[in-house]
DNA sequence: CTGAAAGCGCTTACAG
DNA sequence: CTGAAAGCGCTTACAG
């Protein structure tokens, strides 16, 4: 039913769209092109159409001024043709330059976490700054409401061409994307989600599975033992949504899926900040507990205050399970101290949220809404090899 | 001690490094250039220098006919102002063509392993292509060393610029591998590692680590019960070098580190090969052995085979411990017949496999020798976000 | 051993 | 509404 034709060169190109745009070959004519095809360009496409490679740029970048006519004709071509721009040429010849904010937490000696994310944000730039991307940091104190309310400012007023927001405070984040939304700078939430309608996209771990991994960990090593009490070390009561998601994944696994039928599950709420009271409040809950506690699981990174308190006081017949690669948290896991680490690829939110932006903001191209990283179950044997996730 | 600059537009870099280079300013004069700064061309180099763009570019490239002391005088300057070339510009003027040729596994239904790495190439690949990269596929029958004899043979003559290849069977890779160092085929080996002395990178696992985890996972789940079989499934004896180190690792965990102390193995090699004698090997395996099984390993993918025999007789108190997320393997972890799947980033296998020969024919930049990735551990509940990776 | 010129494919004013 | 020309930074013959 249709004529095929492999073509090869340009010139066959040429002959056999400039015969198929004129009439001159049956409507059923297919272009079947290969790996040795040349590539089409501005030009040819022009050629064709009988216009310049000027009036083809105007239609290719919808900047008005063609005739409804010629425009029609061009889009068929590009369109029959395939036509895939010239990333490198376009780059190169138009001197555009964009600008990316990330506003996230500083990462401190003691809190070592977001270092990773903006490392996979250095990263990725390293791979695209040839397109003319620049990056802007903006680094928040993760406890410091008002730095961060400073550096949101300051990245706003620059004005940049995207942003990469940590929204670790979420009612002062939600603000922040409100007001990118009215300047039409597009944003990409890195590591928990807020907000989600007015930004491009979400990157970071799926809380709530998370949590029902940690549990699932649990259940399987304590098929007998059910006594577990799960530790929030929080800055405010109920401000942190994803450590409540973590949580309620935990719970939700042994309400449904456990082995050893609902278990006893204790909870406590310490503050992340005051430093001195957490031993104490450790101690009661772990001796004086209804339960005999034989498992913790800590819905953060702050795990390692946990393991320095149950190695002080040599309790080894705890399982003990918690979030993240922090320096003080493998020197635990590597101790057998900590059982079980969930981690949640740091470098590949910083890596993935800059490429968003970049596909977006660049290339034009529709980004996904949530992109979920894997839920990486740590232990001691694969530590390692996890280094530079 | 040093005087500092920092410099901004084109004419003061100018100025400064004529300056500099003609000895009308300290030796101790520092150059420190900022992020808005103009990036450095050839012909800024060629305008200090007092020679022409196409002067520079022969030194860049090391195709003499320089002489000696312009060589030095325009090396000097490139390095003082750190000289980064625009590898858009490059790519676009020199129309070199790269083909990139990959000798892998073809990707069955029943095997789907080898459609992850492909996946992770082709991904790649589309990063790149602009810059002149096209691809060969090579695919052989995992089972069937004749057609690797065959494809490799083919993928040689075409004379690639790079090659990926899967050392599936080891003995013939290693000619092949000495074939294209001959001919100057730079070669990456992906998933299993065979003559490294020759090859410029292994893109894979830790073998010995990955059946370390596993032990863990075992050891842990399994802390007095202490009846393991080891199944490996093998096309030949002895030749599946990764395999047996996967055993190795396993074994190695039990001798050194378990907490139930040394328990007792027990291990199988079943044929991968004819298809009906599994289920009645396994059945004597289990039934019969010496002590009561209560985990069994299975070194490879092939671990489906056990699982169905396991479904099919209703035993349920076997924890089962294997390889890949394989489709069949999904839907038996699903189930909960597989209680942990270790898997091997076979997607990250092949992006890395194609970027590393990238890095290293396209960029000549070093690149690592031996990029061990992370090892993913899969339960049923973290199984969904591993899905493309 | 060195330089001048043309070109890679696209974009950007500018002239009509 | 459309076209001709110059330029992005680098590379490639070619002439001397």
């Amino acid at each position: 039913m249709c004529e095929i034709c492999r073509v090869r060169t340009r010139k066959y190109i040429f002959f056999f769209t400039f015969a198929y745009y004129h009439g001159f070959l049956s409507k059923h004519f297919v272009l079947v092109t290969n790996n040795s095809f040349p590539k089409i360009r501005i030009k040819d496409i022009a050629g064709i159409a009988g216009v310049s490679p000027g009036t083809v740029d105007r239609v290719l970048h919808n900047r008005g001024e063609v005739s409804e006519n010629t425009r029609k004709r061009i889009l068929g071509i590009i369109h029959e043709l395939n036509y895939q721009p010239d990333i490198l040429a376009s780059a190169l010849a138009s001197k555009k330059r964009y600008r990316i904010a990330a506003l996230i937490p500083e990462a401190k000696p003691g809190s070592t976490f977001w270092k990773y994310p903006l490392k996979g944000i250095e990263d990725g730039l390293r791979e695209i700054n040839h397109f003319g991307i620049s990056l802007d940091m903006y680094y928040f104190d993760y406890f410091d409401r008002n730095s961060f309310l400073k550096q949101s400012a300051r990245a706003i007023k620059d004005k940049p061409n995207g942003l990469i927001l940590a929204p670790v405070f979420s009612e002062e984040a939600s603000l922040v994307v409100k007001n990118c939304n009215d300047q039409d700078i597009p944003v990409v939430l890195i590591n928990a989600s807020v907000c989600m309608e007015n930004c491009i996209a979400f990157v970071g771990q799926d809380s709530l599975q998370s949590g029902m991994v940690a549990a699932k960990l649990m259940d399987y090593g304590l098929r007998d033992n059910p006594g577990i009490l799960i530790v929030n070390f929080i800055r405010e009561e109920g401000k942190q949504l994803h450590l409540l998601k973590r949580e309620e994944g935990f719970r939700n696994y042994y309400a449904k899926t456990s082995q050893a039928g609902c278990p006893v599950l204790d909870y406590l709420n310490v503050s992340d900040i005051i430093d001195r009271k957490k031993e104490k409040i450790l101690k009661d809950a772990i001796f004086s507990s209804r339960i005999p506690i034989s498992g913790i699981f800590v819905t953060n990174s702050r795990v390692f205050h946990v393991a320095r308190f149950l190695e002080k006081n040599s309790i080894n017949n705890i399982t003990l399970i918690g979030y993240d690669l922090l320096e003080e948290n493998k020197a635990y896991l590597r101790k057998g101290v900590i059982d079980f680490l969930i981690s949640q690829k740091p470098r590949e939110q910083g890596l993935k949220s800059l490429m968003t932006l970049y596909h977006h903001v660049v290339l034009k191209k529709e980004v996904e809404k949530n992109q979920y990283l894997p839920i990486d179950i740590i232990t001691k044997e694969n530590l390692e090899h996890y280094s530079f996730t």
